[in-house]
DNA sequence: CTGTATCCCCGTGGATACTG
DNA sequence: CAGTATCCACGGGGATACAG
């Protein structure tokens, strides 16, 4: 995707849209989840699978989510330092959602444009 | 929902998430579609619907969803004006992930506070 | 490798007033 | 009723340089 979405977002109270999209409806969140739907991921690793993020972006959206709850930090006392980020289970309740979405979108680009399909819908193509 | 999202987004082409987000991802937008996943409705209706969003904002984003073949805009005759927007079938092929936002939200919801739950999650309560 | 610190810029939303 | 016109303010992203 490309950018274009603001990050901070409240939820308001017993909105269930709400609820959900202030956790996965921020600037470059749904990339973030789904390239970390399939197991834990390094900085530098998140950084190849969202090309057009810049670093700055990237460390603001991983603390924000933390701060959330949709994903944990972990940080291996190795030189030069390792990090690595992996969905908690509150983060694993948004991949519905985000597997939605990715859906709907595959079946978008079918009707548009059939022979440029691929079969696997990722990040990493 | 709370705002917080820019409105102009552009699809990355090929990439699946990209080509709905682009669509369903701009500020306001899963609320708009939302209120319009049960038929038509006009102006008014979906400022009430969404009360927070401003009549600029909510005809910026009406232009925008019809220029992108979301939506369908219909100009009755009358006097006063009477307007309605309807989901294209382009539109309706978002719902899907529109529902399954909606549900994630609803679970989440429900683990935070199950006592305040109400059946059918709705942007009109 | 995994960040942080600046600086700048512009899009975007809110408020308000006005119109056919 | 269904918008449009203006003005303003702000925050958030990009780029770049630097750090532990």
């Amino acid at each position: 995707m490309v950018l274009r979405m603001r990050t901070k977002v409240k939820a308001l109270p017993g909105c269930p849209m709400s609820r959900c999209m202030a956790l996965l409806g921020g600037c470059w969140t749904p990339e973030v989840l789904w390239s970390l739907s399939d197991g834990p991921r390094r900085f530098s690793e998140l950084r190849r699978d969202i090309p057009a993020i810049s670093a700055k972006v990237l460390t603001g959206r991983l603390r924000d989510l933390e701060e959330r709850g949709v994903l944990a930090r972990h940080v291996m006392p190795t030189s030069p330092p390792t990090v690595e980020y992996e969905l908690t289970s509150l983060g694993q309740e948004l991949l519905p959602a985000i597997r939605s979405i990715v859906e709907v979108g595959s079946r978008l680009l079918l009707r548009d444009s059939p022979r440029l399909m691929i079969a696997s819908p990722s990040l990493r193509g």
